[in-house]
DNA sequence: CTTTACCTACGATCAAAATCGTATGATAAG
DNA sequence: CTTATCATACGATTTTGATCGTAGGTAAAG
């Protein structure tokens, strides 16, 4: 399994904003990080070198200021980080975890609807 | 809200053995963590000493070997990570973060009705 | 009493992560 | 051309977390 891709918080942030927005510069997504939260532009700079180092991303070098791209995959860094809070938290149980999602966030009622029917997906997939 | 409670990894890792078995001692603690993994005696215990600095714990000094006992709340320190990951991953939407938990996972079908079943009495609530 | 086995306290070290300052080069404006 | 602006590179520093060694105290065993 893809292992040796264990973003820090700070990547992990920048990742959320490539992700959103697609690939990027440091320039914007260092706009975006600033909107929340105070630090200086070389410091995102640095980060997102390190990512590139790291493989969390690639760069588009062609024009001088340098465009980053997610390599990381969403989906897959999902599972991991469920999986691990899932097993910190939960004793592995998925179901347990689920609930309490379910009870301290509050889903609206379509939301409710909608993980219905996922589930009902599931279910016809088991048999 | 409690914020300032945000354990680390290892202090996560001791919360949970708290969790599991109740106020313990050090020891205690230390024998459980080293069936999993290869650690100091000391190191356990300066870790606790410093959850007891940040508040994590709570430590009964009336006998010479002390005994701690969690302080945070499982259920709470739950909420809180995962609405983070919530946020982080998912732009905020529980819904999002249960299906991808229900679909990377795989719960049993006495999991699914189980969840089935808050579900339904979400709903009610709701009403 | 003395030795052995625990226990806590606490400072030191180490590694990882985050942060930033400064150098240097390109580009655009005047 | 000269100046201001913005980009990358890179080393230095700071912070945080994890780990452990050592000192010193208590208590039970011999």
């Amino acid at each position: 399994m893809s292992n040796r891709l264990k973003p820090t918080e700070s990547e992990l942030e920048i990742l959320g904003v490539l992700w959103q927005d697609g690939a990027s510069t440091v320039r914007q997504v260092h706009n975006v990080i600033t909107e929340r939260r105070e630090v200086g532009y070389t410091t995102t700079l640095k980060v997102m070198q390190n990512m590139l180092e790291k493989g969390l991303v690639s760069r588009d070098e062609s024009s001088m200021t340098h465009v980053y791209e997610a390599l990381v995959n969403k989906k897959s860094l999902g599972k991991q980080l469920i999986g691990k809070l899932t097993n910190d938290l939960f004793s592995g149980s998925v179901s347990q975890l689920v609930m309490q999602a379910l009870g301290s966030q509050q889903p609206s009622s379509a939301e409710l609807r909608e993980i219905r029917k996922y589930l009902d997906k599931l279910k016809n997939k088991k048999k």
